[in-house]
Formats: structure tokens, sequence, C-alpha cells
DNA sequence: GTATGTGAACCACTTCACAGCA
DNA sequence: TGCTGTGAAGTGGTTCACATAC
């Protein structure tokens, strides 16, 4: 059953629930569909909908409670436990995603750095100590990690992944310029701004 | 006409367009939409239906020049000339950005960097001066920029974009972690990594 | 013969609208 | 009375399959 629910719902729920850590911050105990929907751009009826694959977390006439559906929300997405990732490519890129820190709060840890650069394998970059790409594989049987980082240039990317996929990885985050490809068990992300550029030009190109 | 795109269609061009730059590198002349699709995962039909809302760039029985059918979809995108960019925000991430080396070779420039911080203000980075958010609108007015890139954290977002908004940029790039919302004829794609894993988390919570 | 271009059929997601419950 | 939960209707996008063109 949990097959069948649309891709693109299970995309808004992160959203959902960013929205519900920010109301919980500010104290409000509940919240409806029209405000929620309000705040993120969405359509009430798409919020209520969306929920309602996974049950029935409101109160008619009143709403949702924040923190009861916040739980919810995290539960369904598997939020509530740490998840271990492991990043290739320490660049300029890869250190910047290093130094980022909005992936610890929310509960995912790099646990360990690898490149191919002999003058970078070896050195220590925010506290991880950058290992030999070689030992991508020899630290995944020990050390367990579910999500790989992808920060490797294109032309080697694939192979990256490959890696990865070969050593039991589940998701990635592929930040390299690239159509990827990866089996149907491993999920595969695209954080690629050039992209998201490249299209937005179409609809401002010809503007004023 | 061109009205009724399909965003969907829009945001795979470019995905097309860089499979095709790099057949056009390894010197490939032609290529037929089954190829093209199974480099890029997308089905053969897809790729004409996309392509047919713009033209007939194909020849039957043979396929569609390389060459040709890049100069057209970069003419449709918008992708002949350059663009200028403007950053807020200097932190870790904005320097990343400017630091970034995948904009400028695809005509993306970013043209002046702003930081709320004093301490910040004043210096150089990556050969940028930077300035301060004061004098975003300033700039805007005399040097002219289309796209606006948001690198500050998440509690200041909206207020920047809200300044771009006002100052005309016609494109935003946020990489904060918020909904992000502008007027209708401003477009906003946003880079959202934390959100990316959140949801790939949902498919393999359960996995062996 | 071969691969495009495209109406038509299909499928998926969104929105509607209201019954049902607090 | 107010807002959720949800079948049903509507909308939008994808895939099919074949006429068309090289």
């Amino acid at each position: 059953m949990a097959l069948e629910i649309p891709e693109v719902v299970i995309d808004r729920l992160p959203v959902y629930g960013r929205a519900l850590d920010l109301l919980k911050q500010q104290g409000r105990e509940v919240v409806n569909s029209q405000e929620l929907g309000e705040r993120l751009g969405v359509t009430p009826a798409q919020i209520r909908k969306d929920l309602s694959y996974f049950g029935r977390f409101g109160k008619q006439g009143r709403g949702y409670n924040v923190a009861r559906l916040l739980d919810e929300l995290n539960q369904i997405l598997g939020l509530t436990r740490e998840w271990s990732m492991v990043l290739v490519g320490v660049g300029q890129l890869g250190r910047a995603i290093l130094a980022y820190d909005g992936f610890t709060p929310q509960g995912f840890r790099i646990i360990a750095a690898f490149d191919d650069d002999p003058n970078i394998i070896g050195t220590t970059v925010d506290g991880h100590l950058i290992t030999s790409v070689d030992e991508l594989a020899a630290t995944l049987l020990e050390r367990h990690a579910e999500i790989g980082i992808v920060a490797v240039p294109g032309a080697t990317a694939q192979g990256v992944i490959d890696s990865m996929v070969a050593s039991g990885v589940k998701a990635i985050l592929n930040y390299a310029p690239i159509a990827a490809q990866a089996p149907p068990h491993v999920r595969i992300k695209d954080i690629d701004p050039v992209l998201a550029l490249q299209s937005m030009t179409f609809y401002i190109k010809d503007q004023d």
C-alpha cells in the first residue's frame, strides 16, 4: 500500500514538517490546512489529501495538533533516527558541504569523507580526516552509512555512484552535473543549480 | 502559445542540452531520441513530444543533428547571452557559491555580492568586493542583474527576496531553507539538500 | 527501411464538494 | 458551526501507435 503513494506527495511531507517545526517553536498548538497552505503556497485540499494517505491526524472543526502532526510526519519519513552519510569529493564544493551546519540538526551526519587527490588525502577538513577514495568500500564494510553524497566533477561522478551502490549505499545526494544512473532500489536526488538557472531563463528572457 | 508549455517540459530542456553538449564534444553529429533517452533515463516519446512544442528539429529515418538541436535549445531557453546575478549572503555557503566554477562557463556571472556583517563588508572574496546589503537596491539601479541568489539564513531570507523583487530581479535561486514567496512574474527555484534527504529516507527507512 | 512528429488513449495528480465528525 | 477526510470530477502530463517524411 505504501508503495502506491505518489512520489510528489512524499516530496511535500518534509516541507510540511518544516512549517510545523516553525509553528511549534512559536508555541502554536493547533493549525488548520487553510493556514498551513497559505504559509507554503499549497492548497488546503492538497495538504489534507496528502495526509490522508497515511492516516487521520486532524480533528474536524478544529484542525491539526502541531506537535502531534510533526511527530507523525517524522515517523512516516523515518526522521526519528540519525542517518549516517559518506561524502566523496573534497574540493571547493565538498568543503562547503562538510562545513554546512544544516544537516546535523536534522539528524544527518557525515561520518567519512573521501577524495582521490594525494594532496588532500590525509589532511583534516572540518574535523574530518580525508581518506583515499580507494578505501570507500572497505570503510563502508565496517562503518555503516546509508547515504552517499557525490561532490566530484561530472567526469568521475558515475563511477563514484557505482562504487557507492556496490557498497550498499541506499540513497545518493548527487551534486555532480550529470544524469546519474542507479538501480531502482537506490534513490537518487540531484542538486543542480545550473539546471535550475537554465530553466528559469526561459521565462525571463523576453520580459520587459 | 509559449505560455501553455508545461513547466516540466521546460525543466527537461536543459537536461537535453547538457547531453547534447557532451555528444558534441565527443564529435557526434547525429543522435536519435532512442539513444538520447537511454542516456538520460527518459523515454524517447517524451523527448520527441517535448521538442514538438517548439518545432520540428529532426529528420525522419535519421534523428537529430546534435549541433543544430543544441543551438535550438539554447535559443529557446535564452542561453545564447550572458546573465548577470547578484548574491546576497557571504557566509560559508555564499563563499562556496562565489568559488563555484560551474556558473561562468554556462554564461551565468555573479556581478556583485552583499552581506550584512560589518566584518565581511569591505573584504574581498574570490575577487568580489563584498558590499553592504543596504546598497542592494542602489547597486541594482546602476548595474543590471536579472537573477538573484539567496544564501542567507532562513530567518532573513524572505526579506532579502522581497528586496530583490522590489529592485526588479526576475528570477531567484534560493538556497535558504524556507518556503519562499514571490509574485508570479518572478521565478523562484529552491536548492534544498535537506528536503531532498528528508524525502529519500522514506524509501530507505525499512530496507533490509 | 527507419525514426520523427503528433492526435488519441491512457494514467496520475489535483481540486472539488460534501458527508461526517468534533 | 467549522474543518477534516475522501470519493468523484477535472486537469495535466505521459505513452502509444501510426501516418509521414527522409
